[in-house]
DNA sequence: CTGAAAGCGCTAACAG
DNA sequence: CTGTTAGCGCTTTCAG
């Protein structure tokens, strides 16, 4: 319980010296001689002393603090990101300062123009809503951002990023089922997080037409309401009993949590996957590994892109010149795919 | 892109006032003519001023910031415990700095120094290691302080904390199983948390002694090495065997982690649950809900810990006293547990 | 090698 | 109501 925190004039009035000689002791500097160094290291030692970050922020103009907005810590799929977020900066000496947007614009950049006051050095945003039309109040971006899965369609020039190739992880998952042999196959998208859904359903589409498979409206059921993530399930649900009126064999499911609902709906109605009825889910969180049957899905690589986006951010720090990165998803094959 | 961050001094100038001037009006000062205040406020807008954020907390001595640390954010546990800590901390106007442990004190006490350096104005901790013995090294814990299940066994008076109540748990546990007749019932622990994991052993035995029921040495497994939790699902997996092998018809397991690798494990042996063999689980997180059989688990209200914890700190902030809250966990009965 | 002085951007006495 | 002056705790010229 020491009262007052002890600063560096402290030190320095104890071991009669000037500050300016304890703070350039405290950080090696080459011009203090050795042995007044290792005096005043130890003092501090002894005094408990412990830097002011904030006074050196404001000196030094950094504040090795990256801001980071998700929409929700407890969706796996982000968790999983931010964990790889931390590794990276963490290691780099950086701390991360952690805000949720729920989906929801006001927020998201609510968070942003937090992070702004703050000084964080970066910032890095996932599944952002932001489009050209916000770009100016959020204090004109000076901070170094890069945008994790946006889900803007027409992004500023400006914007660094990292993104999943949806489009690619699609047409993976529709081809696989393809060459199982279905022939009626399904869609079950989200409504919500429109830019990524959009390319998936593309994919999917495409996929049909190059192998000249029907494509029946009513076998694509969009879910249009907002959602968290958790209650995608729900969505799944919902959905899939229509979809299987329509006569499909297959669904290519949004992720991974709208097909452990759609699994739990088939339960319900007694359709045994994959023997009546091929899965294919998105994401490739570990819960998709516990369920039976065992998810096939397209596996984002989540860690990865946590690691990416923040690398990418290290690197802007630094003014080094960045490229966005596009990586791929693969498909892993589990239980719930069969052949037709 | 604005070259250089405008301070108060920028608007002062321009508006012909001194820089005290312009801070009173932006901050609503009642010693500002409303005429003038109106039009600083307009100015600072025009100009895109941004408040920096570090020199506000220098002078102030406050950061509104708090700092908290989890074992992993990757799990899905501390994720909705992080989530419901932010939940409150936004709506006070506090922002959060997330840091790791992986279980390991010397990464947890490295990430309270850091908190320490950056003059947090609170400190949450999940799953805590420390005892006694580093009390001291960690700046004497000057800056409030809340733990959430700590893994501590002689916690130092001082501390502040918030826990659920392992005992109640594992004893609605076992009663549950004694309750469908059960008489062989195993336990299967992890090593690596060693208060909790005591102390739902202890409330196992107890139940045991209570009912009369036998107690074998071989129907409790511990897994004695350090793991995440999501390799809990291993430990389970692993464990279960030669615990059906000592002739158990049901399982405690420490937590839903490890019931998902015990289920798994049935599978592979070919062992239906419930019918062959009960199994209840620890948590109560989501994924528990999702696989076949569901799980029957003992609940944590994770959001709400969260919650309670921070509201602890903000009262502990305003200098309030606080009272060490114990949280009752409750049976939640589903598909894996079946009358013997 | 060391110290004096300035200043990072803001808030808060203390005068007028 | 407004301005002057300190000062939060540190780093960084600039002189010795």
């Amino acid at each position: 319980m020491s009262k007052r925190k002890i600063s560096i004039e402290d030190i320095a009035r104890k071991a009669g010296v000037s500050h300016t000689t304890v703070s350039r002791a405290l950080r090696d500097s080459p011009l203090i001689s050795p042995k007044v160094r290792e005096e005043i290291k130890q003092l501090a030692r002894e005094m408990g002393y412990v830097p002011n970050g904030i006074a050196q922020s404001l000196q030094t103009q950094k504040t090795n603090t990256i801001g980071v907005v998700v929409t929700s810590i407890a969706d796996p799929f982000f968790a999983e990101v931010v964990e790889g977020i931390e590794q990276i900066a963490r290691s780099s000496g950086l701390s991360v300062l952690l805000s949720t947007s729920h989906r929801n614009v006001e927020q998201e950049i609510a968070a942003i123009d937090n992070f702004y006051r703050r000084r964080v050095d970066g910032i890095l945003v996932a599944d952002s809503r932001i489009n050209t039309n916000h770009t100016q109040q959020i204090g004109q971006i000076a901070t170094p951002t890069v945008f994790i899965n946006s889900q803007t369609a027409n992004q500023p020039e400006s914007f660094h990023s990292v993104r999943i190739d949806d489009y690619l992880g699609a047409r993976l998952a529709v081809q696989h089922l393809v060459s199982l042999g279905h022939t009626s196959i399904g869609y079950l998208g989200v409504g919500d997080r429109s830019l990524s859904n959009q390319l998936r359903q593309e994919g999917y589409q495409t996929v049909l037409s190059e192998a000249n498979l029907p494509q029946i409206d009513d076998w694509i059921a969009i879910r249009e309401e907002d959602n968290t993530r958790t209650s995608d399930v729900v969505t799944g649900q919902q959905m899939l009993p229509q979809l299987v009126k329509a006569g499909v064999t297959s669904v290519f499911c949004y992720n991974d949590m709208v097909a452990v609902g759609a699994l739990l709906a088939c339960k319900k109605l007694g359709i045994s996957v994959p023997q009546d009825l091929s899965l294919v889910g998105f994401d490739g969180i570990a819960l998709g590994g516990y369920i039976t049957p065992p998810l096939t899905t397209i596996r984002q690589p989540m860690l990865e892109i946590g690691r990416v986006a923040m690398q990418m951010l290290l690197d802007l720090l630094q003014d080094k010149t960045v490229e966005n990165r596009v990586l791929s998803p693969y498909l892993i094959e589990r239980g719930s795919t069969a052949r037709k």
